[in-house]
DNA sequence: TTTTAATATGAATATGTATTCATATGATAA
DNA sequence: TTATCATATGAATACATATTCATATTAAAA
């Protein structure tokens, strides 16, 4: 009967799914990049940082919402390597250093507004 | 003093980056589809589908742990519109409907494999 | 029509996460 | 050294989320 066909495809396909399946430690540190960028206060501050280096009162402005709660959100950034930061004086100046990162979100931000 | 020139170079920074910023909505957005991104579980799902469409008892397989919590991820990965589903006999058989999302999991597996 | 197979759902629980407030830290300026 | 400015941190709260168990749903088979 017909399921029986079907059924191999799909076992077949289950079987090549599972060969290039990364392991689960990868798919875990997957999983923590794009946690990182789940919250828009977050996705603002990289957005922010695309142009260069700036300091935490700066970003504060450029997203809104109180200082500490900023740096909440720097620190996960950076604890996850996405940013990093330098003292200038009495300020600090946070700037992107994964750039893989900042590539995923222009492709996710063209696909949101082009395609949708 | 130095620090004037930094100054006005970081607002004029700041000023370029609230200018290309996307809006709030398109933001919260993004973030919404990386959430759905966020966890190991639903990755999994999505790269157990990359090779074709797969009923859930095959997922559950692929995926490990056990059916109820598969089918609560396959809702929220329905929801967010990445995949898709038909039915055909007794079975329900998922498929990717969001290659975009795909692509990003791709570059993303990439970068993870190569360069770091 | 009744039974069975495959999947979905709801409630409960446990865990995770963001935000706020108050305060600590640490470098600089006085 | 002391005072001040910029940022970081910890605790508390409130909200979101994943997982499990038991059960509901629904199409197909008998």
């Amino acid at each position: 009967m017909k399921n029986c066909d079907e059924e191999e495809l799909h076992e077949e396909r289950l079987r090549r799914a599972l060969d290039k399946m990364p392991s689960d430690e990868n798919i875990e540190e997957m999983g923590l990049r794009f946690k990182a960028l789940s919250e828009s206060s977050r996705l603002k501050i990289l957005l922010a940082l695309s142009d260069g280096e700036l300091c935490v009162e700066h970003i504060t402005e450029a997203i809104g919402g109180n200082q500490s709660a900023v740096s909440h959100q720097l620190r996960i950034l950076k604890d996850n390597r996405i940013i990093k930061c330098r003292r200038s004086g009495k300020k600090i100046l946070y700037s992107i250093s994964d750039w893989h990162i900042m590539t995923i979100i222009e492709l996710s931000k063209e696909h949101l507004n082009c395609n949708e």
